[in-house]
DNA sequence: AAGACGAAAGTGGTTGA
DNA sequence: TCAACAACTTTCGTCTT
């Protein structure tokens, strides 16, 4: 999807499009272009070519959220049953048993886990969107057997946390490890076990997706944002960011944006907001001074205040 | 007194043999 | 499977405002 409008505020062409919220963004200034704005996109995935081209929009939309995507299928009571006699009629009966024990076993789990799924996405404030990646994730990883010997609750975590992370709308381990109730290590281990097993590929996240969320709860003014996530182009430029923690660049470059603009919060509040501890902010900044040069305009503008 | 700074030691995860 | 390694944290003492 192209978007080729240009920002009223600012002129900038570089807009983003965030589905999940319905807006259009402008990356340069954060001004909300648009919002409010339907998805015409099929809510579907594909899973191969051959079944992309037999979608079709007719009946309700399939829903990861239910347990067998309303199309299960059972081995049936009666009606062919006649032509089948002695040995075949006993295996017909085993099948359909195992079939019944396995369905209800799979049905029990995803009915259970669906509804842990609901409850921590509804707690992380995500879209229907990621809730629905997150019941489709799960639903792969338990019919590939991978819930076996990890606790539910953990490879929902994990589910969610992949789609969080795929659809850039990124919660921090310790936020989904809060929501769930699940060890921070134990999210990142079922995570990286059922993203590498599922074979999902997932992009290193972004600190610029930080930035918004960050900034809102510091409550930072829009300038100071826009100020971060320019700082965060600049150290992208520079390879300051490749191998480094995503939250502690993006906490350090608020940190900084915030005192350049006069809007000054101390590194303890944007650590505990981060996630981060001071140090890692400190060392981050430390960088960007460095390498950005941006001492002399920090000290300008003290001069200015002073 | 609170915040910022930096050194040093410890932790968990990745990588390469 | 193990050791080396980088990033990050914890802790603590010192300096600055």
């Amino acid at each position: 999807m192209t978007y080729t409008q240009k920002c009223p505020e600012c002129g900038s062409t570089q807009l983003i499009i965030h589905k999940e919220r319905g807006e259009v963004i402008c990356k340069k200034c954060g001004l909300v272009v648009e919002e409010k704005i339907i998805d015409h996109s099929q809510e579907w995935q594909e899973f191969d070519s051959d079944k992309s081209e037999k979608r079709r929009r007719t009946g309700a939309p399939l829903s990861y959220s239910r347990y067998d995507m309303g199309l299960g299928t059972d081995i049936g009571q009666r009606g062919d049953l006649f032509q089948l006699e002695g040995k075949g009629m006993s295996k017909f009966f085993r099948l359909r048993k195992w079939q019944y024990r396995i369905s209800t076993a799979i049905e029990r789990n995803l009915k259970l886990a669906l509804a842990e799924l609901k409850r921590v996405a509804s707690y992380l404030k995500l879209p229907k969107s990621v809730e629905e990646e997150a019941a489709r994730v799960y639903t792969m990883a338990v019919q590939r057997g991978l819930v076996r010997g990890r606790s539910m609750e953990s490879v929902v975590a994990g589910a969610l946390y992949a789609a969080c992370r795929r659809h850039e709308v990124p919660r921090t381990l310790d936020e989904l490890s809060e929501a769930s109730g699940i060890d921070k290590k134990e999210v990142g281990r079922t995570y990286r076990f059922i993203t590498r097993e599922l074979g999902i590929r997932i992009l290193p996240s972004n600190p610029v997706d930080y930035i918004p969320r960050f900034a809102s709860a510091l409550k930072l003014t829009a300038e100071t944002q826009s100020k971060s996530v320019e700082i965060l182009e600049m150290a992208e430029n520079s390879e300051l960011t490749s191998g480094r923690g995503p939250t502690g660049i993006a906490a350090a470059s608020l940190y900084v944006a915030a005192l350049l603009n006069n809007e000054k919060r101390t590194q303890r509040e944007v650590a505990d907001i981060a996630g981060v501890t001071e140090v890692t902010i400190r060392n981050r900044y430390k960088e960007l001074f460095t390498k950005l040069k941006l001492k002399d305009k920090l000290k300008h503008i003290k001069k200015i205040a002073a």
